[in-house]
DNA sequence: ATGCCTGCAAAGCTTTTGCAGATGC
DNA sequence: GCATCTGCAAAAGCTTTGCAGGCAT
């Protein structure tokens, strides 16, 4: 139960942060914005404040509940976390996100790292791609 | 010469764009702000506004002159464009930056996009680094 | 009871835009 | 000469912060 997850971060269990949770959970290949859930909330008619929800967000964040990636630039999107870690694709016509994970390229960044001298700490990598035309 | 470049580029030669030009120039390493080229402009004597400089920063980027990067969230940076293409590493210590080509990994890409039906239009890839431990 | 949380409004930052005057070609 | 360009100031868009009241524990 996400609850207890709240308290083990040291967050105390309130209807603003159980109502973002859930909403991440559910769509868990949303890669909402702050204003993308503020909205939703409203509309499921919750009562929340858009600070609020900027506040939530980074306390996830930092407790590692959730992930914030910057896909377009200007803003932020959010994404829960389970289990492993994966990259993305982004469609450049649809806007569409595909995830995926690829072990040879994991691989090679450490290696590409560790060249330099340095140990590799974590890396973003966003690919954009068209969709293929018809032949 | 650059102001070839400009022209080129559709782009008429005034004195905005050939000090923003040449600064990336001398910088090739640099990746600065829009600030950071108008604050070292302003300091080099130079009369110049900020909306200038974002409005010619947008420009370049679009004529391939340069290319926009967002290391950290909030802010873009600027990079004078010199053939190849190549992926960054950022030291979380040091915020230095260093850049590096790695086939391999470039082609991987191409090969995970394809994978899912797409053509890979490019990328996004940033290590994030801290220096090895000494032993 | 008390310290953490919330909503609201105001402020902060980076970036964009409207406009009148200036400049390149 | 005329369209493009510039600087300034204002505005926009996302995010953060101050504050007074509210809630979890």
């Amino acid at each position: 139960m996400s609850k207890q997850e709240l308290r083990d971060a040291g967050l105390k269990v309130t209807s603003p942060r159980v109502s973002i949770l859930h909403l991440l959970e559910q769509r868990k290949n949303a890669h909402m914005t702050a204003e993308d859930i503020y909205k939703t909330l409203l509309a499921a008619g919750d009562e929340i404040g858009l600070a609020t929800v900027y506040r939530v967000l980074s306390q996830f964040e930092e407790a590692g509940l959730v992930t914030r990636h910057n896909f377009e630039e200007g803003k932020s999107v959010f994404e829960r976390n389970r289990g492993g870690h994966h990259d993305h694709m982004v469609c450049l016509d649809t806007g569409k996100v595909i995830e995926f994970v690829n072990e040879d390229i994991e691989r090679l960044q450490h290696a590409v790292a560790e060249a330099q001298g340095y140990d590799l700490d974590g890396h973003s990598m966003v690919l954009f791609v068209r969709p293929k035309p018809k032949s």
